[in-house]
DNA sequence: TTGAAAGCGATACCAG
DNA sequence: CTGGTATCGCTTTCAA
């Protein structure tokens, strides 16, 4: 791995020239210096070494991607099949752009920004940031900072983020379910007070009801389980024997949770949809992978992934960015798990 | 962000001093001076720049993990749970000691050690790396490196590799179905020429066959599908039609197509494990969320990236290895996809 | 249009 | 025991 230096010595020109054929900065240099240049970096395969690019404090083209696992802390989060293809997918986008990730999963807010100072990052993409946390990362960087799925406390018009039409999505599944006949309708959630993208479901969810005039307190048909695989999947066997019978359809607000519940109900005997129906979201690889199939909610990581990094570039190149808040939009899929009810 | 220069003047020592408190050269140093730049260190909030670190040759505490994706190359390579838990775990390790991560899906070996030497990379983890490839990067680095779920086309013997007794995984599916009264069993894979882990966990598979003298051609039994979703099922619904009849059971080298075999098969009404058991490998998520739940071999990941990582880390420290190629034990898990066939 | 030199932050050697 | 100083590779400013 040749330095500057040793390039220049071979094109018989000071390490300056080879630097500025390096940076482009070639406007007034003379074609063939140019030439020579780039022929003998081409041909001594020239690799810059990033300890002296950071030192000379130009971009260290490091993008750090931080996932703040809140709950799920288990092997549910990691096998979780979103996070693999967001990684997947922000990792090509920013590998595409001459660009390199760090993955870093945070402990705390302070920790994440330690390194990202020891690094000179250049850019954050921030996942899974509880609202209450977003402004200790706000304050205390000046680095150009991207969130995903967030919703925000307050002063949230200052920060980006890509998230989803959440509201609509619990929005179409409502419509789809009183559409369907169904009436009695229950909500599950694996918390008991939302936030962020599940509060907001529910809350597409429920103005619908409202609007139809469909009887959901947020009392009595809005249930809570845990995130944890043995109690959730008692849960769900308890709720069979002594709530089921009150409704005719249950919500989730993830289809890694309600293909669980297609199968712990497939175990003890309650056919789905014939004596429930089931409503996921997300569209994920459970969603098809599951019996029956599920009607859900689709949203398109791969393409949330994009505009993070390229909202991210903008900021890193300081234009301007003409829409702060970024929701992708979401559409219903029909498949097998919604059954139409008599009316 | 300080500098070690103005924690020195703070301090009224040199930078030297501080450099050596901050690198544990100590011991020849006065207690008091020690304990001062240290509570001044952390008073400051020091945190080291690694481009400095980079620069001075000191270690860049960079780990990279490389994955080259050989097929799978659509939405299920990066939504196979395989690699978000082995990047979780991966990623956990790495930063528990005191490393950072990066990640990086290879296009070419060539491309992946440059960045290495870019970055000053202390240390590589391989995953999928094909076996004519591997010397690649061995020839072209002497960068501490760990194979993950590697085998070795020649050489082999020099490489350090954290895989599975994939053999024996295909030994022990085979002598449970035999056990079971199976004697008509089919195997289904992929890739008509298989390598790696795949390869052996046939040949496995074979060995005791031959060694029970059940018939068990790799001409007529063994079976080629596509990686695709939509041309595989369509294969396992031809399949079903024509050469499910001669078979009591269908052997796969993951959960994941297993998986969707038994989907499939169900939506065509071929029940498992009545009409014909299924066998899978991995117990990965796919098999406890699939009905009937699958019975299949378990492989612990998160041990896995443990010792990739430690073993790495033996590495960078110059230790001896006492074990260059670990094969981590696998273990038959029974669960409701293979049915006890009358003798 | 090109080059010399200073400086970025951390380390290590050697002198005191 | 501590500090001065050269060094790593690259960028940038300013002078030629």
């Amino acid at each position: 791995m040749p330095t500057i230096k040793e390039i220049a010595e071979i094109a018989g020109v000071s390490p300056s020239t080879v630097s500025n054929v390096i940076n482009g900065h070639t406007n007034k240099m003379r074609p063939d210096t140019l030439a020579k240049v780039q022929k003998i970096l081409k041909q001594e395969n020239y690799v810059s070494n990033m300890g002296g690019r950071l030192l000379a404090k130009n971009g260290s083209r490091l993008i750090v991607l931080i996932m703040t696992y809140t709950r799920r802390e288990e092997k549910n989060a990691v096998q979780d099949p979103f996070f693999s293809e967001l990684i997947g997918a922000l990792e090509q986008e920013i590998r595409e752009l001459g660009y390199f990730m760090i993955l870093y999963t945070s402990s705390s807010a302070e920790e994440s920004l330690r390194m990202v100072d020891a690094w000179n990052v250049e850019g954050i993409i921030l996942q899974g940031c509880a609202p209450w946390d977003c402004s200790t990362y706000m304050k205390n960087t000046h680095i150009p900072l991207v969130f995903i799925d967030t919703y925000f406390e307050e002063g949230g018009e200052k920060f980006i983020n890509i998230g989803l039409e959440d509201k609509r999505g619990g929005e179409l599944v409502a419509e789809h379910l009183i559409e369907q006949g169904h009436k009695r309708i229950a909500f599950l959630l694996d918390e008991q007070y939302p936030f962020g993208v599940d509060a907001e479901r529910l809350k597409g969810f429920m103005n619908i009801m409202k609007k139809h005039e469909i009887q959901f307190s947020s009392k009595d048909d809005f249930y809570v389980f845990s995130y944890r695989k043995k109690e959730r999947e008692a849960y769900f066997k308890e709720f069979a024997k002594t709530h089921l019978h009150k409704y005719t359809a249950l919500c989730f607000a993830s289809d890694f949770y309600a293909a669980d519940v297609v199968n712990t109900f497939r175990d003890i005997g309650v056919d789905v949809p014939e004596q429930v129906s089931i409503c996921g979201f997300d569209d994920n690889i459970f969603a098809s992978t599951c019996r029956p199939m599920l009607t859900t909610v689709r949203q398109d990581v791969t393409e949330k992934a994009k505009l993070a990094v390229n909202r991210l570039m903008q900021m890193i190149r300081n234009e301007p960015i003409e829409e702060k808040d970024t929701k992708l939009p979401v559409e219903l899929v029909v498949r097998d798990s919604i059954k139409r009810m008599k009316q």
